[in-house]
DNA sequence: AACAATTTTTAGACTAATCTAAAAATTGTT
DNA sequence: AACAATTTTTAGATTAGTCTAAAAATTGTT
């Protein structure tokens, strides 16, 4: 069994490892756990002590397949969690990653086995992303940025890139939630916001910056 | 806030103080802990600087309101947590102890209220004990054990004392489950050994061992 | 290829929670 | 009231995780 430090480790590893291919260097690894580069040198040493991870000294680490699978327990636990908290207590989901973030550590395969059966198997969790199964697999879902799509494409809103509360928040105001549909209008070629219209029916216009961190499902 | 480890020995501090009114020693908690009583000096001196407790050298240490406070909210996460797990995730009784023990230290008011209300504002946790409310306050509700009831009275099954695993599979296989209703036929002054009717229909018997730890609600 | 800038590691120290072993206080018994 | 038995505290050490500051390695630029 993991502490629950060890697996804040882990779980930050994998997700700066799922973007770049290479290893992940000390510093990024600080910087997204808000801690200091020597302290992440005493870990990283300590996880590859148990073989969770491969460390080359000035090169960075890369999970090993049993440090992964780790990684992706604890974030199958936390969008079950999620999903919980949003489907069945009526939280909003812009307040649920921090519970989720206690919630994940909590150790018992058979909870989140029965929690999973008791929401219905869910496929993604309340921002869209996809939950991984039992068995580690990911139904991925080839979701593609609103700033790509081009001019009378449709698709749905399935998920966001950046996760923050005041972004969530902008987006409920907005009605741009998940599922909602959404038609490209017009591409405005000077500052890159765009028409959209949502649910063939409200026509609004969003930012770049918007258009950017919106997933959408062809 | 407080850490796991301080909540541990608030909680149990609490739970020695309920049964003997007086100051609780260094060695029960260390003994209820499964620590050493070293270690409690240790921790009853940093609760006490917390005014959680007043602590007196050799004597013992008593709970603050603010100490009481803390332990009866632990209380109530841990036995909606355990309303959650049997009753949603279809536990048995015997499973969710442990699983609670972890759930308890969740830190979010908000997270116990909505669960509170997504469970229907429950009073009794799985195993009968009652569940304090958002203010503290539990409803007591006078319960027996089967051992003092006289013959040819009638009571509810309500609550346990022990709470072990074993003792409880015990009860699941005789169907001394909670809500079924007892009539007492016959008390055997040898051995303190009962013979009971369950729902006016099978009778059997049981060892004082049994009665002494099944609550029953008159 | 040398060296300045950057990144990473090492060394040593700190905190929370724990332990063992020894010292001190309390209690009970005669 | 004295003293043996028990309980409790103190002293000093240990472990996990963290930090700062200094040393070492790597990288990029000329």
């Amino acid at each position: 069994m993991y502490s629950f430090t060890e697996e804040n480790y882990l779980k930050a590893i994998y997700k700066l490892q799922e973007r770049q291919e290479e290893a992940v260097s000390t510093n990024a690894i600080a910087d997204s756990l808000n801690t200091r580069a020597a302290s992440v040198t005493d870990m990283v040493q300590k996880l590859s002590g148990k073989s969770l991870l491969i460390y080359e000294k000035y090169k960075g680490v890369v999970l090993t397949e049993a440090g992964r699978k780790v990684a992706i327990g604890l974030v199958r636990k936390h969008r079950l969690w999620e999903t919980f908290l949003v489907d069945k207590l009526r939280f909003t989901w812009d307040e649920v990653h921090e519970l989720a973030e206690q919630l994940e550590h909590i150790k018992s395969e058979e909870l989140v086995d029965k929690l999973d059966e008791f929401l219905g198997f869910p496929k993604h969790d309340p921002h869209g992303d996809p939950i991984p199964q039992q068995d580690g697999k990911m139904l991925s879902q080839a979701l593609i940025l609103l700033e790509q799509m081009p001019e009378k494409a449709f698709a749905i809103i399935s998920g966001v890139v950046n996760h923050s509360p005041v972004f969530l928040q902008y987006l409920q105001k907005q009605n741009l939630v998940l599922g909602i549909s959404v038609e490209v209008l017009e591409k405005n070629a000077f500052d890159k916001s765009m028409s959209i219209r949502l649910n063939a029916e409200k026509e609004i216009q969003v930012s770049a910056e918007v258009a950017r961190n919106l997933l959408m499902k062809v």
